[in-house]
RNA sequence: GCCCGGGUGGUGAAAUGGCAGACACAAGGGACUUAAAAUCCCUUGCCGCUAUAGCGGCGUGUGGGUUCGACUCCCACCCCGGGCACCA
């Protein structure tokens, strides 16, 4: 350590942060003037859950990922808004309380405190005037809010479903949270189907929507393709198969142009005309493997290499294209959910129906003769030729899709159809840590929605929040509370007693950010209009099908209600990577988690925000190893050298060499900057360094270059190193914020080098360089390099049989 | 099974179809130091030839192809990560 008098001062993290983010908050450098700014930016990141465990460094990487972002934007002259809050309601951190036996509602406002003080610490220039939690009534007043909207437009339903539902959380579960038939939470526990009384909202209306707007929004690839996967629309028809008894049964295919090898028909045990359909002789069995289906959870139902089960009806249907009578079945591989619930089986061109009817002995009939004769068999492939299908016969499979579809239109036996794997969004949660749904169930009124002018139904205190074996909702247990009287008769009613999913919370909260101020109302519209949509909105690819498909549904209907102006809620969003430890997943269990806090601590944030965005593309994430992070200290330290002994004398400021490097580093830093390529971003300013320390040296071998070289590269750095670069900049004579100054600008003429290095090769291998001014003209170029020895040596006396030239770059002399 | 990513030195990684390995880490050598740490300088893909300077060959998961030229484009395959999965 170096405590000299007169010597330097070292560069000291530990002073410096604290002295700038106190310095931050007295001056409110990252306070947004909601109302005045010029130009509004509205730079988004994912607001955490206050888990009890603090941040964790995928956390961090998140937000330090978005805020060089803000940082950057604010430097090119934008009003930045980079607002942060808290996704406290919901399972996860109900199902922590309950482990640790402290009502959530004193664990999470500490939780929430750490949180805001790692936050501070990583040096975020986060807007807290607009903090929000989604515990606070004054949030979820309008939470519910939303929901009276889509009740009013029919868009929130009441229906008995098919649920998912987790015994060890005890509630239903969107499908979105189940995984491989486990519990998200519990990824011990399977999850069972339950048929239940659940509030929906209808999102598959929005389907199409949803998966046409992903071509008109600046989303990454990753996360509109899962997007679109899990929409899974599929083209195809809807045929109507007519028994003896006329019983109209309508099936699904994406193939009609099989529809001639249909030999048989296979309905969900659970299909409406199974019991009409059964032959009095098939009854028992019939009722026996609906028994069956039934006690199988979800689990042993949807596992795709289970083997196939079924028994048949002893009914008939008639094929509408070959006029036979074909057997009913029901089995378990067809699923209610999708489709009509019914499907019509063509075992010759579908492994499902093939397996099924290879193991109950039914006829196989193939009306595709694959273009490729030695194909395995099911052939489920389109490149073949109808055969065996009367008029058809001949035709392509495309062909005969859409020309079997419109003959059996005209006949009135079915249409062309779409299908979606979407479902309708499950939002009631048979839970206590949630808003209450605000729906009063009245004898005489029927289902009532709660007056907008009685909002919010505050969750009342709860000793006792345990769910219940039973599957009824810990507030159903609060009688004061739910005795309410009708709010159109007045008449003694019962309240709604589930709350509503964690993703409700979160699928609007962006629009409540700008607005935190007025308290009549969800979100102001002048400062939504001019706020929203969110410019940037950075994140984990793990929300791409729950929390973004909710949020874009959620601006979706609000927009069609008239509450907003536009339809989709971020302009642009970027999927961050995933931060492993060592080559490995980070997990409690494996015990490789990476706490922020040390790390901080011992190198500070500025250090540990740099080799964050340093060991990795940001969008790829990467390998969090405790050696690289020295590299990014010494960096720092070597900038804080330069600036500790800058010298306005110093002539660098006339160097070409070194203005050009400037220039270079201006023009390519912006660039990495702007497409989220933080590791080449930085990887250019260490270059622009080295360039530096290499010229500043003076005849006693002290290093000195001039503040003017230097106040750049402190702007390029300081979406990286804020704390920093605003020590840096103070130092070289800078008044207020760095982040008031302007990003640098850049000179294409400074940068643009006067001699380049031709590259010579002779049949494409590298024999030799030559060094030539800029903008050589071929014909010099191909005289320069032919004249080169090394590359004489391997022409020797073979002819020049074609030259490729690239301009400024390489010559390519072909022989032989 | 299907749909996305990805596979490059000892390590993290970089490269609009045009010098593979920028920038770092680690390692080795040297300077400074009584010594160590820190700092600074040098070396560092592999193999071979050479006393050295240097010279040559090989090299981006595997095998083919396109091209004057391929980490980059095309085809087939292998491996790793993620998503979906009896979705008709």
């Amino acid at each position: 350590m170096n405590t000299s008098p007169g010597a330097p001062e070292r560069y000291d993290p530990t002073a410096i942060e604290a002295a700038w983010q106190s310095r931050w908050k007295e001056r409110s450098t990252n306070a947004t003037d909601i109302d005045g700014a010029e130009r509004p930016y509205f730079n988004l990141m994912m607001f955490p859950y206050p888990s009890a465990e603090g941040l964790h460094v995928g956390n961090v990487f998140a937000f330090i990922g978005a805020d060089v972002h803000g940082r950057f934007r604010r430097l090119q002259g934008f009003d930045v808004f980079e607002p942060i809050g808290f996704d406290a309601f919901g399972i996860h951190s109900e199902n922590h309380a309950l482990k640790v036996n402290t009502h959530p509602s004193e664990l999470i406002p500490s939780n929430i405190r750490r949180f805001r003080d790692q936050l501070r610490r990583v040096g975020l220039m986060l807007d807290w005037e607009h903090e929000l939690s989604t515990t606070d009534p004054r949030y979820y007043k309008w939470t519910q809010w939303i929901f009276l909207q889509l009740y009013r437009a029919g868009l929130a339903v009441k229906k008995k479903a098919p649920v998912n539902w987790c015994p060890e959380c005890k509630t239903v579960l969107a499908n979105e949270q189940v995984i491989d038939g486990f519990c998200e939470r519990h990824p011990e526990t399977q999850v069972h189907q339950r048929f239940l009384e659940q509030w929906f909202f209808t999102i598959t209306n929005y389907a199409q929507r949803l998966l046409d707007n992903l071509e008109t929004i600046d989303w990454s690839d990753s996360t509109r393709t899962m997007q679109r996967n899990w929409i899974g629309r599929s083209e195809g028809a809807e045929i109507v198969f007519v028994t003896p008894g006329d019983h109209e049964i309508r099936v699904f295919t994406t193939r009609p142009d099989t529809l001639f090898g249909a030999t048989y028909m296979v309905l969900a045990p659970e299909h409406p005309l199974v019991e009409r359909l059964t032959a009095s002789e098939q009854r028992r069995a019939v009722k026996e493997y609906k028994r069956e289906a039934s006690a199988k959870d979800i689990v042993a139902r949807r596992v795709g290499d289970r083997e196939k089960t079924g028994v048949f009806t002893g009914s008939y249907a008639t094929n509408p294209a070959t006029g036979e009578a074909i057997p009913i079945w029901i089995a378990d591989y067809v699923l209610m959910e999708y489709g009509t619930g019914a499907i019509m089986a063509v075992p010759a061109h579908d492994e499902r129906d093939h397996e099924f009817a290879e193991k109950f002995g039914l006829e196989i009939r193939e009306v595709i003769q694959p273009d490729d004769a030695y194909v395995e068999r099911p052939f489920t492939g389109w490149d073949g030729k109808l055969v065996r299908s009367g008029a058809f016969d001949g035709m392509t499979c495309r062909e005969g899709a859409s020309k079997i579809t419109a003959w059996l239109a005209e006949r009135g036996a079915g249409t062309g159809t779409v299908q979606y794997r979407l479902h309708d969004w499950c939002i009631s949660r048979q839970r206590y840590w949630g808003p209450p749904i605000p729906i009063v169930y009245c004898e005489r009124c029927g289902t009532v929605p709660v007056p907008e002018e009685d909002l919010p139904v505050v969750l009342p205190p709860l000793d006792d929040f345990r769910p219940s074996e039973s599957g009824v909702s810990p507030l159903a247990r609060n009688e004061e509370w739910f005795r309410v009287p009708c709010p159109e008769c007045g008449k003694l009613a019962r309240r709604e007693t589930d709350v509503s999913d964690t993703f409700l919370d979160s699928a609007w909260y962006f629009l409540r950010y700008p607005s935190t101020a007025f308290d009549d109302r969800p979100f102001d519209a002048d400062v939504t209009r001019r706020w929203l949509p969110v410019q940037s909105y950075i994140g984990g690819n793990e929300h791409a099908v729950l929390h973004l498909m909710y949020a874009r549904f959620i601006t979706m209907a609000l927009h069609d209600l008239g509450h907003i102006a536009f339809e989709e809620p971020f302009t642009r969003f970027r999927a961050h990577g995933m931060i492993v430890k060592d080559g490995a997943k980070m997990s409690k269990s494996r015990g490789n988690v990476v706490i922020p806090d040390e790390y901080i601590a011992k190198w500070g944030a500025d250090t540990f925000r740099m080799y964050l965005m340093f060991l990795g593309p940001y969008q790829e994430g990467g390998d969090f190893r405790d050696e690289g992070i020295a590299g990014l200290r010494r960096f720092l330290d070597r900038v804080w050298d330069l600036v500790a002994h800058s010298e306005p004398a110093s002539a660098d400021t006339a160097d070409d060499v070194v203005i050009r490097k400037l220039h270079q580093t201006i023009a390519g830093t912006a660039e990495d900057v702007e497409e989220l390529r933080y590791n080449t971003a930085i990887s250019k300013l260490m270059e622009y360094v080295n360039v530096l320390r290499g010229r500043g040296e003076d005849d006693a071998g002290q290093r000195s270059v001039s503040p003017d070289v230097l106040r750049p590269l402190i702007i390029m750095l300081a979406p990286f190193a804020p704390h920093f670069a605003e020590e840096c900049w103070a130092r070289l004579g800078g008044t207020a914020s760095v982040f008031d100054a302007s990003w640098p600008a850049y000179d294409a003429d400074a940068a643009r080098e006067s001699s380049i290095e031709l590259v010579v090769q002779v049949n494409g291998k590298v024999r030799g360089r030559v060094t030539a001014p800029a903008g050589i003209a071929e014909p010099d170029a191909v005289a320069l390099a032919t004249a080169e020895e090394s590359v004489q040596r391997f022409v020797g006396d073979q002819t020049v049989r074609k030259v490729v030239y690239v301009q400024d770059r390489l010559v390519n002399l072909v022989v032989g």
